[in-house]
DNA sequence: GTATATTTGTACGTATGTATA
DNA sequence: TTATACATACGTACAAATATA
């Protein structure tokens, strides 16, 4: 998707511009994952935008866990992970929030992935599902 | 808790410690659910700290699900919504994850919400979680 | 093993836009 | 209409973590 450039005009936010043309590259293995993007420096030069509209851009990507962001080295598409299955006992509920600081310390939760709780127990839900037998 | 401050040497950064007085506001009360927290600029004089630094521990609430931001509004702390209850039956998958941008447009999915997935088919979390009978 | 370069993170400033009151 | 509040977007500088020479 080469020659993709954000316009003034389009009605979204600059930064909305950017997440969408990288999602869009993402979503068609222009970015495959695993693999790196670009530096943020070389996106603000590739797209003619200013760092924060960037930052933003991969923020919103990040929170979708579309991208994993890591201080000191490149940005790299996430790749996706085997699950472990809980079996769901009767009488259980199943409901899922974002982890609080300490889950995301004592699970290793990467940034923009929620948790799933089962009767109140927190799983980082990159990493768990839960069936029914 | 009048009195907080930031301090460079805590360890930690401006951002997360003003996220971590903030966060203790909420959980003691301080700011109820439903109750608007301060405005940014008087954040900013309060703490005696940047906009980015108010702005980014803002976002770290908004993402754990804490607070509710909107353009024009002040924002406020999140309220317990009721959730709708699903019932699961066998040979059911259930997972978590964010959402995509067009489910948040379609869902009117506010950020820092997860979508539970049942069989693949996505639930706002803050208004529904799921059961087994 | 050390030094250097690269990359993202944090933090300040300033200005303007958009939505609401 | 005016004022308020959050959103977006540009800039700059330095810090911290990683990779590389």
């Amino acid at each position: 998707m080469v020659g993709d450039v954000v316009s003034p005009h389009s009605g979204a936010s600059i930064y909305q511009q950017v997440a969408a043309i990288l999602r869009a590259r993402i979503a068609q293995g222009t970015y495959a994952p695993g693999s790196e993007l670009p530096a943020e420096k070389d996106l603000v030069y590739e797209m003619a935008v200013g760092r924060d509209s960037v930052r933003d851009a991969l923020a919103l990507l990040r929170d979708e866990g579309l991208i994993i962001k890591r201080r000191g080295h490149r940005t790299r598409v996430s790749e996706p992970m085997v699950r472990t299955r809980i079996e769901l006992s009767a009488k259980t509920i199943v409901a899922a929030r974002m982890p609080t600081p300490e889950e995301r310390v004592e699970y290793d939760v990467p940034a923009g992935v929620p948790m799933l709780t089962i009767n109140g127990v927190p799983y980082p839900s990159d990493r768990y599902e839960a069936f029914t037998p």
